[in-house]
DNA sequence: TCAAACCGTCACATAGGTGTGAAGGTCAAC
DNA sequence: GTTGACCTTCACACCTATGTGACGGTTTGA
């Protein structure tokens, strides 16, 4: 498929689309006549990066982790995991790991904060009616 | 006390420091001489800052959500509390939430492809044993 | 054959979070 | 007093993820 039905199929834009390839997460073929040609898989592929950058991973990480992760989770082992490979990928699991407990705590505060104001605001309403029933 | 030292207790350079006031995020008392004067209590509070902004919120939410969360975790509850601001909140915490998910997702996805590798490597160096033992 | 709707590249723009350095004030210690 | 470590403001610069637009080629359908 062409750029445009990558772009309507997936959210993104064109522009981010290209910038993607730019930074070498994908890689479409090219038809003869320059366009680009995107093959059916990239459609979930573009999703996944989309949803890594959402989660606040840089292009970089994901170049580097995208290739491990195969369209449904996991597998499909390259051979040639080397050490270096595998030591780089532990030091990413762990920050990811940092990250994730990061989120956690502070989405944690937010609803605390969240539901104190809704009790508040439960309070005051009923402050209110007992005001407005006085 | 000043810039310098907030800066070395929280692991924040002096610069970012200088930007979080400017993003009125955090308001240091002057000295007579001009120099910034910082509470002690502001070194939990620019930890805060650092964890909300590693958590992916820009400093403006953080701005308003900030004077909600007290040191140790939560409360302190201002009536200021606008439904459009919880609802803000609310739309924050869940795409946190959905961070959070996806992140676990990819990285359980990583875990298992380093587990892979190993035990891929590991049956690897079995063969070379068995091979140098025959 | 002409217009519309694609596509291509190039390039400038912006916003947020940072780095860095210049030019200068303050202060403590020697 | 002078040095050195600190502080000030200002300002330019970077990176990343994006938007936007110019300018031109290609495809498709009326």
């Amino acid at each position: 498929m062409r750029i445009g039905e990558l772009a309507e199929r997936t959210g993104t834009s064109r522009r981010l689309l290209r910038y993607y390839e730019e930074q070498e997460l994908i890689v479409p073929d090219r038809s003869p006549n320059g366009y680009r040609d995107y093959d059916e898989r990239l459609v979930d592929r573009v999703l996944q990066i989309r949803g890594l950058l959402e989660a606040g991973l840089p292009t970089r990480m994901i170049k580097r982790i995208l290739p491990c992760l195969t369209i449904p989770g996991i597998l499909y082992c390259p051979e040639d995991a080397t050490p270096e490979m595998i030591a780089a990928l532990e030091d990413e699991r762990d920050r990811m790991s940092e990250r994730i407990s990061f989120l956690i705590r502070n989405r944690d505060a937010i609803t605390g904060y969240i539901t104190a104001a809704q009790s508040l605001d439960e309070a005051d309403s009923t402050d209110a009616k007992a005001a407005s029933a006085s």
